[in-house]
DNA sequence: CTGGTTCCATACCTTAAGGTATGGAACCGG
DNA sequence: CCGGTTCCATACCTTAAGGTATGGAACCAG
């Protein structure tokens, strides 16, 4: 073992940090550098350009951050408790660099592929859980868009996400999918 | 009157095809310049810089495209017509500038600033519009992020927008109001 | 203590985009 | 036909950001 300086984990932390403050026009190598008290010798010691650096973050991102929860509402089957764990995707989100990497995947092909990726994991996820829970699969599907929507929309619509609001505006489409969820299975 | 040169407003125009092609990052006066066929001399006459441009683009954007759609359904009463208007702004407009827009708000305070001036008047309007409809204020003010939230979401979760598919949703969506609607007035 | 490797600083290059300065062509009023 | 204004082309400047080349300090193996 060489002597230890930075990890790849600390760039990508770092540019979760810097898009969160700045969106993507605040994620530069000279930022990212200035952030971890080093020079740009540092940066490309550790990555061969830009893009690639990029391309590692977003795959961090989608392991580490993107695809949590999704994973971890797999085992539940309430109705209610699924709609608070995605309550928890939307606010529980460390740095808030999910709105910005939304916004960036606009003007750039590679984020919108790999948000996309994500978007497809928890849509399918959502249209499964509306299935096991009673629903007819083009309807569950249609609230799936829905409820993701909703996040999609709130975390952009308010800025910063005002946590009471958004409790607020979940609990009554909660209400809404159970007593759509019951009407379906009575 | 002197010669007839370029307009300001085909300039607007101009941004906003930029700006839908390849989103903000796509808003250069380069790209504008050559889109009208003319070199920044042009541009320089008539605007001072790229922040004036901007500040003056945004204005044409709320004044021409954003808010027109709202004071014509200011007048409409039935629940469903107003959503069937609702649905018209999430897929009528032209250009597609609108998602582009919001994803550059991310990343711009005068950018920001307008969008929430457009987000608050159409939600204002869709609060008044459920209270006119029998709901309480709370609720319909919850409803009316619900709604705006979705056609957020769905704008920026299908790129390119897939009018079939925003079809379903809206329809779903306007279902379950109606239903909370007469609900209400029971 | 010597050679190699890791990790990073320094200095420089290149490109793209905003911005400026100036001149010239067209047009119009007088 | 003449002076002024409008409208824009050309050329150049400046800055910021990505990228490259090189050297040096630290560290470990042998």
């Amino acid at each position: 073992m060489p002597a230890e300086g930075l990890s790849r984990d600390a760039y990508y932390e770092a540019g979760l940090d810097l898009l969160a403050e700045g969106g993507h026009g605040g994620l530069t190598i000279a930022a990212l550098c200035e952030r971890l008290g080093v020079t740009k010798g540092s940066f490309y010691h550790h990555f061969g350009d830009m893009a690639e650096y990029v391309a590692l973050l977003l795959g961090h991102w989608e392991a580490e951050h993107a695809t949590r929860l999704i994973a971890l509402s797999a085992s539940v089957t309430d109705p209610e408790e699924r709609f608070d764990l995605l309550q928890g995707i939307a606010v529980g989100l460390p740095h808030g660099a999910e709105a910005a990497i939304r916004a960036w995947s606009w003007n750039s092909a590679v984020v919108a592929a790999a948000q996309q990726r994500v978007d497809q994991a928890r849509l399918s996820h959502l249209t499964e859980a509306g299935v096991d829970a009673g629903l007819e699969p083009a309807r569950a599907r249609r609230m799936a868009k829905i409820s993701l929507s909703v996040l999609i929309g709130m975390q952009l619509l308010e800025r910063p996400a005002r946590r009471a609001s958004m409790d607020d505006v979940f609990a009554e489409l909660r209400n809404w999918v159970v007593a759509e969820d019951s009407a379906g299975r009575a």
